[in-house]
DNA sequence: TTGTACGCGTTATCAT
DNA sequence: ATGATAACGCGTACAA
């Protein structure tokens, strides 16, 4: 038989003190015209009776909910717990109390309007720009992978370009030099921009681009990434690359698989490479050389940033999120040199 | 340069339209005693200037807050984020809107106690049952693994008694008659609970219970699976049993390499199973047989019985979840009978 | 040092 | 059919 719930105010413990309501509430903030005993006395009272501040009257009158609002497509895969982690972390260790809450990105985003939330932070890659836009008169908005220029929208990227350019380096270090580059799904805007590190690399070092070391496989999966490179296989007699650049670890896995049937061995034929360090980059043979981002310290830039813009402090309105090249096996010394 | 972000409240549409605060709030929520043209005016009033009601004005007013909070331990894996999916789903799906929200669980639950939701979901294990009970002063809630009789509080289970009860009668349909237990970690709940219902299936099917066929691997995981098993056969000419049931997945993949170490053949010379579903349980070979809980049907049944809660249809406290073997090539038929 | 009074935006009661 | 006004719980300028 659930019960009432009944709500302990103010007004409560002003009745049990004997005060009056603004000394409660001046006592409760600490505030120094309260005299030292009578703040203990509420405290107490307070303590007592079980009270908490009604958030929703809190914030009504301060304008400001303390609530930090993050919109996630879904909570699949390895990449949003971890951000959201980062985000918790950050958010625990301050002591000037925000509320991290998780939801949905849906149409209309009602929580924003509505003004449940003081800031929002929105992952989720389906929000269009127009929708941002218009929810950025509520609020401060911080976004992900996106590019909009306007007040009071704070634009967070993963440097894909700048990966792939270590990538290309690392291998042309490695001693190739016919590298390969297998591309990923064409409206991608992420394919783009590692493709262009792949070239950049291969500029900054002097190596010709070479249109026919380029494959299109159209899509980020394994079997298209092992369709690919199979079919370019059946028609030749030797590799045509001594390197290869995927864009992406399932493209890499399916090219493996292909290298592997056609009796060519990693890294001693060629050596390979992908992106996004999924796990499965590990429980392949060779595992796979990839390039990983942090984002459990992606999550804790994200929250900072939140924290100064909610301090009102100006922050920079573009926020870079660096990578790491993983080394492993596949990318170890080449021994054929051709 | 961050805006000021400016408010658009019932006043303002009051004084655009001429009309008093109380009329538009009338308007607004379609009351009858407005006249249909004045309604009229204030909708598309309200529509011209961007209006969106206050949360936090409305939650203070009306003493609710159209929230339903979900207090996670974390969104690894794949079973948090199929619950939140369920959730959703129905939350989405109904006329008068609730907003699902979702946290850490943390210490203090400041979330409840500031009364910021209308009802809690707390999927976090580690949160202790006099805290829960203490949270249930403020709100419905609604646990997940627990068992605390207590107004306000509604208990829901997956029952794996059962399900562990169903998958010995299965493999005794299959013809094992001498059928092997793995144990999991000793300090879990339901390493208990799927014990017993290994041991009432046998004794539903008159086979008497054989200490000598337990093992304990006193953890869940893939490697003390395989060590617990693999030291068992080293000291012994053919196997113990003919079918084996593990406390989880990691066992029973585990248990399944020392089998193979070991030159034994499943589903040949014995049957194996686990329970969990998780993702690997495809990839082995054979694959392999287990107890699947539907986490998108929990997740619409927790939403289901929220709103039933909320809606004071007084429903059950107590709601059981149900599972489904999930037969693969692990308990094929056995063909040796010794 | 403490209390009175008002406002935040909304809804609801009571007049008009 | 519409408007004035009180109330939700909290914070704060001002008065005492």
């Amino acid at each position: 038989m659930g019960g009432d719930y009944a709500m302990i105010t103010i007004k409560d413990i002003a009745k049990y003190c004997g005060v009056s309501v603004s000394t409660v509430s001046y006592a409760l903030s600490n505030n120094s015209t309260i005299s030292e005993k009578t703040k203990q006395r509420v405290r107490e009272a307070a303590k007592a009776l079980n009270y908490v501040p009604n958030s929703n009257a809190r914030s009504l009158k301060q304008k400001s909910t303390h609530k930090i609002g993050v919109f996630v497509p879904g909570f699949q895969g390895p990449i949003h717990p971890t951000i959201l982690a980062g985000i918790a972390h950050i958010l625990r260790n301050i002591d000037e109390k925000y509320n991290m809450i998780v939801t949905f990105a849906d149409e209309d985003m009602s929580l924003i309007k509505q003004r449940s939330i003081d800031l929002a932070i929105i992952m989720d890659a389906k929000t269009s720009k127009d929708l941002i836009v218009e929810l950025s008169d509520y609020m401060p908005i911080i976004t992900f992978d996106q590019d909009i220029e306007h007040a009071s929208i704070y634009n967070t990227f993963v440097d894909n370009t700048k990966a792939m350019m270590n990538l290309t380096n690392l291998m042309i270090k490695k001693g190739c030099r016919r590298i390969g580059y297998v591309l990923g799904s064409s409206s991608s805007y992420h394919n783009e921009l590692r493709f262009t590190g792949y070239k950049e690399g291969l500029k900054e070092n002097g190596i010709p681009f070479n249109n026919d070391l380029v494959y299109n496989a159209d899509a980020f999966t394994e079997f298209k990434g092992q369709e690919t490179i199979s079919i370019l296989l059946e028609n030749l007699d030797e590799l045509p690359f001594d390197g290869l650049i995927c864009a992406n670890d399932e493209l890499a896995i399916g090219a493996l698989q292909a290298l592997k049937e056609h009796n060519y061995q990693v890294p001693k034929d060629c050596l390979i490479a992908g992106f996004d360090d999924i796990e499965k980059t590990l429980y392949v043979h060779p595992n796979l050389t990839t390039v990983k981002v942090d984002w459990f310290s992606y999550g804790k830039q994200i929250a900072e940033l939140a924290l100064e813009i909610l301090n009102k402090k100006n922050p920079n309105q573009s926020l870079t999120i660096h990578t790491t090249i993983i080394e492993r096996e596949s990318t170890s010394n080449l021994t054929t040199s051709k």
